[in-house]
DNA sequence: CGGTACGTTGACAAGTTTCAAGGCCAGTGG
DNA sequence: CCACTGGCCTTGAAACTTGTCAACGTACCG
């Protein structure tokens, strides 16, 4: 039964008819995707990505709050969001949620699973979600043949760690103050990493998710939004943002 | 001129006459290693082991203050800590130390460059210090010929990863007490896992550098670990701490 | 239309930083 | 041998930031 749902879950190129072939075709082209100069084919030469492209499933649809990763679950598979967003938790010994990070198209999930051998974060669809898949034999081989693909995934790991290394120091120095110019500032940059709007911001999190991965309370992220928007520097409705002063708003996060 | 010294700096075990050969060898080869338990030989099989051996360099002993990596240089190799300590930093914009962390004998040093190329932080010597050297350009020929050697540095890289984050959620979430117990339970399970005492710690960082590491300020620490000795949790003298009610400490951190 | 989840705001409490003073210890030089 | 110095650590009191608790506002949805 279970294996029946995985079986119908994640869809492989060559495992579907021909009829509609051009145009799924290119859904599952990595080379005829919006996301490929971020993702992990912009450092692969064309044939790797052709071999790449070969290995990649895709999910159906989540709905907003399905999980995509379990955690405690053995680590089957990377992730790479290709439309929505996600964000990674673990719970304490108390029940309490600590968020990670947030997930945006482009980019990888999963990573921290290579650790002990299974995830150690539940990864929750934020708003409707869609990702690349490479489960890990096939991720293993590709590491295998293409040193490309081998030194990207190494450099994806060592890039992570080292944002991980400073948002901990960061969260460690900095005030609430701060900490929220900082995420608005790794947002805004991230957006436009992906040829969005740097200022205009549509947050798919609460404002309790934003409390609990800069390690603040809500009221506290509200107490300084409202602040932020008193001073001119940015606008807020709800949860769209409009950054109306950015140098002001970075001169805020001392990096 | 700087060439010259590099190459002085490092030895091969292959380089060396042949004289000496029996200790040096012994020296350099992890199989007559004493970390070899916990170091990255535990992983691998004997012939990898023998492979890894022949990649290995050992580094001239550096005196306490002195750099093993400089923040901002090209990556050139990841390093194993042989004897003593250090602890690696980063400056921010204020030139305020921000420590990311403590590395101790069979703790690997330098993964972080593996994301831009270039190490983000600086890596001084606490005390005395020797380390083990494998330069990137083998490091990339055992990934590509040793699969085992190439999944025990994803794994490491994914446990690092996960201990950073880890780490940086409870910062954001724990107070002062909460923070030095679980920097204590840290420290003693590590050196725990090197078959030493887990209760008796002798620290080689100073108050400073523990408060630069967790977030708080150096007065904070001397408070907590006071208030940690008065409540009969801990013995305290200078650097020197036992833990008397380990269990004590234990509830104080909330995983 | 009322319920529910989410967000904002205020007043007070609690914990940490800041500022300041002093103790301890090792190394140095008279 | 002792006084002196500098680095490191401890302790106290006041100031400040954030958390806590509570009330209220708002938007969405059946």
């Amino acid at each position: 039964m279970e294996t029946m749902k995985l079986e119908t879950r994640w869809r492989t190129r060559g495992q579907r008819d021909g009829i509609r072939a051009s145009t799924t075709d290119i859904e599952l082209s990595c080379r005829g995707c919006a996301l490929n100069r971020i993702c992990l084919p912009a450092q692969l030469s064309p044939d790797e990505t052709r071999v790449l492209e070969g290995a990649v499933e895709r999910s159906r649809e989540l709905a907003a709050g399905a999980s995509l990763i379990h955690a405690g679950m053995p680590m089957q598979a990377l992730y790479v969001v290709k439309n929505g967003s996600a964000k990674s938790y673990s719970l304490t010994a108390n029940g309490d949620e600590r968020v990670r990070g947030f997930h945006l198209p482009g980019e990888i999930v999963g990573l921290e699973g290579f650790g002990a051998g299974c995830h150690t974060c539940e990864v929750v669809a934020l708003e409707p979600l869609r990702c690349c898949r490479i489960p890990l034999a096939r991720l293993e081989r590709l590491m295998e043949t293409l040193p490309g693909f081998r030194r990207e995934i190494v450099r994806l790991l060592g890039q992570s760690l080292e944002d991980a290394q400073r948002l901990s120091t960061y969260l460690g120095t900095t005030d609430a103050k701060g900490r929220i110019a900082r995420f608005l500032v790794d947002l805004s940059s991230r957006l436009e990493r992906r040829g969005l709007s740097a200022t205009q911001i549509s947050l798919s999190m609460s404002r309790t998710d934003i409390a609990r991965h800069l390690g603040l309370r809500l009221e506290t992220v509200s107490r300084v939004l409202s602040a932020l928007k008193r001073e001119g520097n940015i606008e807020v409705k709800a949860r769209y943002i409009k950054l109306l002063r950015p140098e002001a708003i970075a001169v805020l996060v001392v990096q």
